[in-house]
DNA sequence: CATGAATGAGCTTTCATTCAT
DNA sequence: CATGAATGAAAGCTCATTCAT
């Protein structure tokens, strides 16, 4: 009696938030519509708002888990050794999953930061996080002197973040283009850029 | 009776296009209503109708003249001989560049893309135009010898036009970035990349 | 089997009720939700429907309670003997205590009957009631030599009626206005009113 | 060419004023919806907000002109000699048009004004314009010695606009009541209350 | 060529109410 | 007795588009 029950509730509100990304990847957030987000997840408008405030409020956790898992990419390398060749792996990585659409929600973040400030500040934040995260394994890169030392560390890190974002590109600009070919380019663009200079 | 100007007509048109590219950029695809760029166009919605036949055809043009731009300094370039100092001067230029928000309308049109068949093919056409033309560029540059000759002119191509992109984005995920220090590692990413391997 | 208990189902009753009160003082009849009146109330809406049928159901008590409280102040002044003293020593009073919002409910009441007849219809019942029992009031008054002998008692029960509600809306019109001189000049009108022309 | 009438803007205004007006007399201000009002104005929704910003501002154009009418009422008096007939007479007219509902808007206002700051503010800035101007009124007949000089001319003015309020209830807490009867009295109320001590 | 009146579908959100537990 | 999940109709409002002038 008087038991409230968080883990149907959190279970409910997970699966909401996935029916909501599977409309947000296909329709975009402006795009998709609170009454999409209700048919996907089999929802009623009005029960919908007991688990979130708004439109807002989804689209925000949408993009905040979105960044969180970028963030956690990142986490996992610090523990590795050699900067390129992990790099390098975590870019093949990341580009053979590119399973799902919710891959290319960070145009609709990059877009959408451009009019709304929360998500430019959610942006702002979790690059800086990542950014001096993906800047100290360079620091530790070039200290074992696997990177090279005239690269400033937080711009070099900006820049492959920047490299990053436009991979994910390609996949729209030319779904036809070979996956692995374009991977193996990738990859020596970047070992190219970090590598010392006299190896 | 009324002989037509179609000068007059282009001109019309031309202003009511810079209008809703302003919208745009300030705004997004979605974000901005035709009533928007009325105001900002000076114009009556039934007037406006008689440039253009909806929303999409606006936002259709304004994506025309944004790939058009892109691929016209390509075009600038294949004049040139010495492909790595053309493209990052160029890179230079354009970022020097950035004045006004339009800029950022290729996030747009990347997310526009994933939900819009016609947005999407816009992108795939063009961005085929300009990676042949570079490509070529890229050959030329093989043929005498300032390019590494291992790398596939169309995927390095695709790559560095990935790269341009990307670099597109760090202005928005940190704005308190350095644009100096973002450029120059980005010119030591492009050249080391294209360079050929024992110089 | 389980035995229910009426005094505490009664309590709860009044608990609500009372919550309800508040809400509806605070955002009018229309304005407070059965949601609010829940969380004022600590009860939950499937919880709160077992105690009443519906909304209206909510106010309808309410504002049965608040005729019902108005009729019981008519009741007390059967017993005294000076209808003048005895008025404006009441009137005196209510204004004093004005303590809660509930007080302007009135003007809800008024609004809503003006729209909803079963609150129309409870309106009338107790103007007729208190109008009666006034106008006794008066006419005992008349044959002690006290009030007006020319005044119709129950039109005159009517008119003092609405002065009282009148009276209310002047905190509203102006919550500046001193009470104590306004008071003063009320007893004044009611007095005057009701005294014998020769006295 | 490029005329804009604003006649039949002004008209059309009006014309959704009006409408407005029955159903918040119908229905009050929360009851009646932005729909009835497009059905009883026969436009359609997206351009009744053409000529209102929102509801709140239509509510607000419709509480204005009713105390504008009102205050105009007062301001017609002050060319008048003898307070005490004009009052009288004023009252006699008021009670008998009565015609439309919008009559009753006063206790939907009234009610509003406990719950919406912007309402209140409208009550009370009419209410001592009303105030001053009828207590401008009294003094002259204070000294013409028409009027009761113990009356403070404020205050005195306060009570009778409350006065009048209230008379506005007795249609609605009985219906039936004798219209002659009450304003007959009504019209005592006023008398005994104004008059001199000794006349 | 030009206006702005007019539409109506659709949007996000609220809310009284019911249901399963 | 008690909860809160769930509904769905309706609210206020926006917007791309069409029409009469």
């Amino acid at each position: 009696m008087n038991k409230i029950n968080p883990r149907k509730r959190d279970e409910r509100r997970r699966q909401i938030l996935q029916a909501a990304g599977r409309c947000f990847a296909r329709d975009g957030f402006r795009g998709a519509s609170i009454s999409d987000i209700c048919k996907e997840a089999d929802i009623s408008p009005g029960h919908l708002y007991h688990y979130f405030e708004n439109k807002e409020a989804i689209v925000k956790e949408i993009a905040e888990a979105s960044v969180a898992e970028a963030d956690m990419h990142m986490e996992l390398m610090s523990s590795e050794v050699d900067p390129i060749n992990t790099l390098v792996s975590r870019v093949e990585i990341a580009r053979a999953q590119q399973r799902d659409a919710t891959h290319f929600l960070v145009f609709d973040m990059l877009a959408e930061a451009g009019h709304d400030p929360s998500i430019a500040k959610l942006l702002r934040d979790s690059h800086r996080a990542m950014r001096s995260r993906l800047a100290a394994f360079l620091k530790k890169g070039q200290d074992g002197g696997h990177v090279d030392r005239t690269l400033d560390p937080d711009l070099a890190a900006a820049v492959l973040i920047s490299a990053v974002d436009g991979a994910k590109s390609m996949a729209i600009r030319d779904p036809k283009l070979s996956k692995e070919g374009t991977s193996e380019h990738l990859k020596m663009l970047i070992t190219r850029f970090l590598k010392p200079a006299y190896d």
